[in-house]
RNA sequence: GGGCCGGUAGAUCAGCGGUAGAUCGCCUGCUUUGCAAGCAGGAGGGCUCGGGUCCAAAUCCCGACCGGUCCA
């Protein structure tokens, strides 16, 4: 970093210097002369812990409100704003959010729209789950914390604030609000980057505490920059963003010095699982004392920690025995668990479902690890009460509680979890072999069946009476297992920029139209406007054709390519042509009904089912559409009936569909983020398509004009397409009508073929069905009967082998080989006196073979081994002339 | 989105090319009887579905469907 970054009239006028820390060599500024370590706890380790530089001890929520009243005072004049979900709706690169800035990207930090106010100040909760097996040993670690951030936006005219400022503002804030003495304050230089983004950095130490970063990002990714960090090329950006982050937990626990930041912001929880537990308390100097060399250990790794501390308890002559180690394992169990509930609550406060897949696979890795803790702990207590309390020590941040849906969620999980737990024992069992379970078998228990390290060495104990020892690094060698994956790329088209302006959204009943042809491309061309609608949102493109030159050319696919809409032809169409367009308006009369069907089914379903239901896909067609929703349960027949009589109510109060261009913040105000349901927009305006009293939701469809226009929706199959996820299948108006009329016919057609009453159909079917079934058994039995007396009769012995003269079928005949076969007797069978199969024959056949050419009788042969040989003949064989080969063959 | 495992009796699973099995539960009888139980007998499956290979498929191959699980 330039020796001139950090070189500030604040740094001059407050007498901080530029100093080199003497452990890592990173360049820090100071207002101590006599300071030689940059602040940082792997180069002089905490002196905070029961000794805290700030007078008054800190709630989050004092914490939180000083911070922020602080930035809304009048001088400093931010915008306080309330803070996002943790889920990001408004993005989907990302699973959660994992810092205040998340907010802002990418919309707002990439220009397009303006931020909800500059400079703005406010609380973001966020969730990393990174370091998910730290929290709890390391004093520090935490799923999730609230990022305090204070951000400025200047842009090219308007100039906020930039670095000077926001080091004075921290600093004043340190120093006037906390109290903190200036001389032990650090500010350690240290490039940034991130999302696509980088610049200039300053840690923020306090007594080796890590108590901000504040970032001053200018710099964008970009393969022709001429500025490269770690082997990425940026070049600057014209928005340049002052972007801070200040850990509310961890300034708690500042002014706190507990041992761990645990007992600083978990207090109460952690009384209460303490009382309800057989959690029993460890010394504080020895947790202080963990903390603090686990600081220093970075990376860490738990053999060293317990290295460095035998010293010091030898030194106090506590015994670091397997009874002190129980109560270290319970106490982090339970410092874990008073983390990993307050992060549900924060999902839960979204609505995130647990499953396999994305953040719901992250939710139940939560869940599963409280669970496993409440055991280890003895928690007597429910898991709902605990989570009752968290609410309570955490509802500034709990937006949505809704008991309800957690305990069920709570309750689906424990028991698939419980179900794992039991089978455990078995499963292990499959892969011991001769008393040893092999370290790869282990690894398959653990990702095909999700048993645990402690499960599986549990299991084994029980099972062999010994124990057993995993790897240390038992989890990176389950990530080195798998093979890095290619990443895909998709490739954009490139046509000459040229804007098509869209028809379809002014008059959605327009299906002719003339225009002139701004670009010609191989079948293919951008007229200077549409009333075709592209592929979009789930929505496939209108279909139909042009008219050039007296001439047609019919229209396969049409796609948006920025500002232009690409059609796709089956021939050649020239530049500057005059064209007259007609769309196939049944098709998109269609269409509309299922897309605005969408959106009513969604509205309808969320009131039924609740707030947790999310839209998760979408595809519209001609004869049904489908959508795809959050949902913990399968939808039942029962479900079904309901939300299509609430359908159908909304549409026979016929309700108004209204399209509205919402500028972002305005929309994300009004609407919150279940605008994005259908996907993020690429404009700095949102068009918000609204059913009256139903749903309102960003979208780039083409609508009806009110609800009655659908006639009638009917749900046509559920199905979970993965866990958490739902897909409804529907049609609505025509092809709904179409589809009971295909159910009607079929019913009626199966009704007049049975000659019972429609509603017997099923029960007639399924007796047939099961008559049918009885009559198979019965024509197996006789059969089996049939064959056993042909095995038990007599029969022409050819020397030893038996001879067979029959008139089977292939069942039958196989039935006679099996039942040969266990007699295990040499023996041949001619069946319809051309087929031979012989059991046992193998030295004989041979023989067979040329002797019966000499009767001019040739062998097809279709199966040989050393069981079984099997022929067949164009001409008839006689068992007199076997017998006859076989008795000379035999002799 | 990717990987791995699985679908056989009401439940838990075994069988992994040659007539579908065990244990628990259920039914009947006996013995015993405070309960738990013991003994004898019995009912209950066409092996998720669809293709393919084979003389022969629960078993091997392919594909659907359903479930489990790990990782992005």
């Amino acid at each position: 970093m330039a020796q001139g970054e950090f070189d500030l009239d604040f740094f001059r006028d407050n007498k901080f210097i530029r100093k080199q820390c003497s452990v890592c060599s990173s360049y820090f500024w100071t207002s101590d002369p006599e300071k030689k370590t940059c602040g940082d706890p792997a180069c002089e380790s905490y002196s905070f812990i029961g000794n805290s530089p700030v007078k008054r001890k800190y709630s989050i929520n004092e914490m939180r409100e000083e911070f922020l009243n602080f930035f809304r005072n009048d001088n400093l004049k931010h915008k306080i704003l309330d803070f996002y979900p943790v889920v990001p709706r408004w993005r989907d690169d990302v699973l959660l959010v994992n810092a205040s800035i998340y907010a802002f990207q990418p919309q707002v930090t990439s220009g397009m729209v303006p931020p909800p106010g500059n400079p703005i100040a406010m609380s973001q909760p966020s969730i990393r789950m990174l370091d998910l097996d730290l929290v709890g040993k390391t004093g520090r670690h935490l799923t999730s914390f609230e990022m305090l951030c204070h951000d400025s936006f200047n842009y090219e005219d308007k100039y906020v604030y930039w670095k000077n400022e926001t080091i004075e503002y921290s600093y004043r804030f340190l120093t006037e609000r906390l109290g903190i003495d200036g001389n032990i304050i650090t500010y350690k230089e240290k490039p940034w980057f991130g999302g696509g983004n980088a610049g200039n950095a300053v840690e923020v130490f306090v007594r080796g505490l890590e108590v901000a970063t504040l970032v001053f990002m200018d710099l964008k990714e970009d393969p022709e920059g001429d500025i490269t960090i770690e082997g990425t090329k940026y070049s600057p950006m014209p928005l340049k963003i002052v972007d801070t982050g200040y850990g509310l937990e961890r300034l708690v626990w500042l002014t706190t010095g507990t041992p761990t930041v645990y007992e600083s912001i978990f207090r109460a929880p952690i009384d209460y699982i303490k009382a309800n537990s057989s959690v029993e308390s460890i010394d504080d100097h020895i947790i202080q004392k963990l903390s603090e060399l686990a600081a220093e250990i970075d990376p860490y790794r738990e053999s060293e920690l317990l290295k460095q501390l035998r010293p010091y308890m030898e030194e106090n002559h506590i015994p670091m025995d397997q009874e002190f180690m129980e109560k270290l394992k319970k106490i982090r169990a339970m410092y874990s668990l008073a983390d990993h509930t307050k992060t549900l609550l924060l999902m839960f406060s979204d609505y995130v479902i647990p499953s396999n897949v994305k953040v719901g696979y992250l939710a139940r890795t939560l869940i599963r690890r409280s669970l496993k803790f409440i055991e280890e702990t003895g928690f007597s207590k429910d898991f709902m009460d605990l989570m009752d309390f968290q609410h309570e020590a955490f509802s500034p941040i709990i937006k949505n509680y809704d008991r309800s849906f957690i305990s069920n969620i709570i309750s689906i999980e424990r028991e698939k979890y419980n179900e794992i737990t039991k089978t455990a024992e078995n499963k292990v069992k499959k892969y011991i072999k001769s008393g040893k379970l092999d370290l790869a078998d282990a690894m398959t228990l653990y990702e095909s069946e999700g048993i645990n390290e402690d499960l599986i060495i549990d299991s084994y104990r029980k099972i062999t009476g010994n124990n057993l020892e995993l790897p240390d690094n038992f989890q990176e060698m389950l990530i080195a297992r798998h093979e890095k994956k290619t990443a895909k790329k998709k490739r954009h088209e490139q046509y000459p920029p040229v804007h098509t302006r869209p028809l379809y959204y002014d008059n959605t009943e327009i299906a002719e139209f003339t225009a002139i042809t701004l670009y010609s491309g191989d079948k293919r061309i951008i007229p200077n406007q549409t009333a075709f609608y592209p592929e979009g949102g789930g929505q496939p493109c209108d279909l139909g054709y042009f008219i050039a030159n007296g001439k047609r050319f019919n229209v396969t696919d049409v796609q948006k390519y920025g500002d232009s809409i690409v059609h796709f032809l089956d021939g050649n169409i020239p530049e500057d042509a005059r064209i007259k367009g007609v769309i196939d308006y049944n098709r998109r009369r269609q269409l509309m009904i299922h897309h605005s069907a969408t959106h009513l089914l969604l509205g309808i379903m969320r009131k039924y089912f609740g707030e947790h239901i999310w839209q998760s896909g979408v595809k519209k067609d001609i004869n049904e559409s489908r959508i795809d929703v959050t949902h913990y349960r399968k939808i039942t027949l029962e479900d079904i009936r309901n939300i299509e009589n609430m359908c159908l109510e909304a549409i026979e109060q016929n309700r108004k569909i209204t399209v509205a261009n919402i500028s972002w913040n305005p929309a994300i105000e009004k609407y919150g983020f279940r605008l994005f349901e259908g996907g993020v927009p690429v404009s700095s305006k949102i068009r918000v398509v609204t059913i009256d009293g139903i749903d309102s939701e960003g979208c780039g469809g083409t609508h009806l004009k009110s609800t009655g226009e659908m006639g009638f929706i009917k749900i046509m199959k559920t199905e979970t397409i993965q866990e958490g996820i739902q897909r409804i299948i529907f049609s609505a108006g025509p092809a709904a009508l179409r589809y009971v009329q295909l159910l009607h016919d079929t019913v009626v057609n199966e009704q007049e073929y049975m000659k019972v009453d429609v509603k017997d159909v099923y029960g007639h079917s399924l007796e047939i069905f099961h008559e049918n079934l009885e009559n198979i058994k019965l024509i197996d039995r006789y059969r089996k009967e049939k064959i056993e007396g042909i095995i038990n009769s007599n029969h022409e012995m050819a020397g030893n082998i038996a001879l067979y003269n029959e008139n089977l079928n292939r069942d039958e005949l196989n039935l006679l080989i099996q039942g040969l076969f266990r007699k295990n007797a040499p023996c041949l069978i001619i069946n319809h006196g051309n087929e031979i199969t012989g059991i046992g024959i193998d030295g004989y056949i041979e023989k067979l073979k040329i002797a019966l050419m000499g009767y001019g009788i040739s062998l097809d042969e279709k199966a040989r081994n050393k069981k079984l040989y099997s022929a067949t003949s164009r001409s008839d064989i006689s068992e007199k002339l076997i017998k006859e080969i076989l008795v000379d063959a035999t002799v």
